[in-house]
RNA sequence: GGUCACGUAGCUCAGUAGGAUAGAGCAACUGCCUUCUAAGCAGUUGGUCACAGGUUCGAAUCCUGUCGUGAUCACCA
């Protein structure tokens, strides 16, 4: 949207290849948004290394004087301080600027025909189904969902797509548990499904603690010997057998306890607006992959010869594919879903797996084996970030239950907090849970994808400053003055006011946005696009302050301001939606 | 031990493609609510960018090494 910097870059290149016939070399535009002194925008002469700094200044002046010649109507005047070329804009172009900005709808800003019709499909969560979801999967959420509106925001289709992991052991622990300690309890109050079978499984865990302490302290073995030796451990595995012989009784329990989970999991995942469009089980695809495992057998598969599995050679490490006994592993679903979804969704452009980085390795194979395979063209990407600590420790999900902080548990919290804080006022239980979420989300987001999180729940508790429900309440302010002047009829044509520097500002980071949205694709870094929204929110915050508008006599300067507000009004309704943070109408 | 991340203010984090005096929030301290919504605004204090070398006109940023933290290295998913 910065028609100036496309340019000056073409003044650039016409000054260095004509007048000095430097030709493989290009400046880099530097926009300044902080310091008064400096331009607007400014070019480091510097990167001229190749000549002395006389002759870099020189160079300086006269690309100063044909950019002032060239673009009178945008630019006051250059300045070159500390061997930087500084350019500064002049009031005509803030005012086209805002113009443009006032007419243009943002969310069709980023849109090009070029993306139309790609299909992208982001994989982005993978629950067990016995327990709820915690602060682990929040980042896995709150990442996919924000790769998925931004994707969307560019034009492209989104499946957003989460595959369960509803089958194994630590399901047949909930079933027995079930049936061991709860069957006969008809009174059993269900609120939160997720949560129950949560419970059945850490009672569970609970009771197989006892009878291993038991056993080691009875017959003076080890924890080892103890787990052979358990009745429990024995009556799971006889559970799981059950289950994989299509036992009618469990698997009927077992659709009980799964339906349970997936009714709480749906109701958190209202509470955090998302949505799937494609949910698989794991029950129903760990057994596809295997038969492309043996149709490219000797081939890109091998066997072991002495017991029979099949391996994959990666970096001279055998990484096995197909068990001794013929059954698949995690790799190999891996391959059957992506064959599953090939045939489900016509025309994937691409597919992006938001997975944890201890996944890295898993992925770097998986990608070797479909290269090899050459099933698809499809672009697979696998989007890492790092893990949650809590308590100066990673959240295992797979196997502990303790020490984490669940989702519901977390919203729960803040909720309190909030509503101590709005003691005085009125406001309702679905702007308190607004604020929450925002807040979770925020927190979360704000931070590079690559760093480790140490969750510290006083930090989220904490809701000053760089938070979600700073950016609300910046939106909630500015709307109702606009909302004060609903009537009031702008007229566009002959906008001759000087504008205050905070608003200058405020427009030079403005017509960043989509750059900073391309940015955070290309970098994988959600943190870029938080900062440039809080940035541009103290901004606006500086603007409320300062630049009073219905108390101000001179009507010009109120129309100037209401336009502005009522581009960020455009601007904050855009981004929050990207970032997936709830609108507050009024607090 | 191998591989991959990360180390910036007391704490939590930003830092453009290597370029001007390294920026925010929290905490602490000053001001501002009869004010378009004070969950806010304006300001003060706070830095050997882990350490050591190298590349470069120029390094928090690139390279090498050391130290520290974490992840991973299963016929678990």
């Amino acid at each position: 949207m910065n028609f100036i910097i496309n340019k000056i870059n073409k003044i650039l290149d016409k000054i260095l290849i004509k007048k000095f016939k430097i030709k493989k070399f290009k400046f880099f535009i530097y926009n300044n948004y902080l310091n008064n002194q400096y331009g607007d925008v400014y070019i480091n002469l510097s990167t001229l290394y190749f000549l002395n700094s006389k002759q870099q200044q020189e160079i300086g002046y006269i690309i100063g004087k044909k950019i002032i010649n060239k673009l009178k109507k945008y630019i006051k005047y250059y300045r070159i301080i500390n061997n930087n070329l500084n350019i500064y804009y002049n009031n005509y172009f803030y005012l086209k600027i805002i113009k443009l900005l006032f007419k243009i709808k943002f969310n069709k800003l980023l849109i090009s025909n070029k993306n139309r019709k790609k299909k992208i499909l982001i994989d982005y969560l993978s629950p067990n189904s016995n327990k709820p979801l915690h602060l682990g999967h929040l980042r896995n959420i709150v990442i996919g969902n924000t790769l998925a509106n931004i994707y969307k925001s560019l034009g492209y289709k989104v499946i957003e797509s989460q595959i369960i992991n509803d089958r194994g052991i630590h399901i047949c622990k909930c079933i027995l548990s079930y049936k061991l300690f709860f069957k006969n309890k008809k009174n059993i109050k269900i609120k939160k499904g997720d949560h129950f079978v949560g419970k059945l499984y850490i009672k569970f865990e609970k009771e197989l603690n006892k009878e291993i302490n038991y056993l080691i302290k009875k017959y003076n073995i080890n924890k080892n010997e103890a787990y052979v030796k358990s009745k429990l451990l024995k009556l799971v595995n006889i559970e799981l057998i059950k289950w994989e012989n299509n036992n009618i009784k469990i698997l009927s329990i077992w659709k009980k306890l799964n339906n349970l989970v997936y009714k709480g999991f749906k109701k958190t995942y209202n509470k955090l607006n998302i949505k799937f469009n494609e949910i698989l089980y794991e029950s129903k695809t760990y057994l596809l992959g295997k038969n492309k495992i043996l149709e490219n057998l000797n081939n890109i598969f091998f066997l072991n010869t002495y017991d029979k599995s099949i391996y994959y050679l990666y970096k001279n490490k055998k990484i096995i594919v197909l068990r001794k006994n013929g059954t698949s592993l995690y790799i190999t679903q891996e391959i059957g879903t992506l064959l599953y979804r090939i045939k489900k969704h016509k025309k994937l452009f691409n597919i992006i797996y938001v997975v944890g980085n201890e996944q890295s390795d898993h992925f770097n194979i998986f990608f070797e084996i479909i290269n090899k395979l050459k099933i698809c063209n499809i672009k697979l990407y696998h989007y890492s970030y790092n893990t949650v600590n809590y308590l100066g420790k990673k959240i295992k999900s797979r196997r502990k239950i303790n020490n984490i902080i669940l989702i519901d548990e977390l919203i729960k919290y803040l909720n309190k907090i909030i509503k101590k804080k709005f003691f005085n006022k009125k406001i309702n239980k679905k702007k308190i849970l607004n604020l929450s979420i925002s807040a979770i989300k925020y927190e979360f987001l704000k931070i590079n994808p690559k760093k480790i999180i140490n969750f510290n729940i006083n930090n989220i508790l904490n809701l000053k400053g760089n938070t979600g429900i700073y950016i609300q309440y910046t939106y909630v302010r500015i709307l109702s003055i606009v909302n004060k002047l609903n009537n009031y009829k702008l007229k566009l044509n002959n906008i001759k006011i000087i504008l205050e520097n905070n608003e200058k500002t405020l427009i030079k980071q403005l017509i960043d946005n989509k750059n900073i949205i391309k940015k955070t694709i290309k970098t994988n870094d959600t943190s870029i696009l938080i900062n440039y929204i809080y940035n541009i929110s103290k901004i606006i915050n500086n603007f409320y302050n300062f630049n009073k508008i219905l108390k101000i006599k001179n009507l010009k300067i109120m129309e100037i301001r209401l336009i502005i507000s009522k581009i960020i009004l455009k601007f904050l309704y855009f981004n929050m939606k990207i970032i997936n943070i709830p609108i507050l109408k009024k607090i």
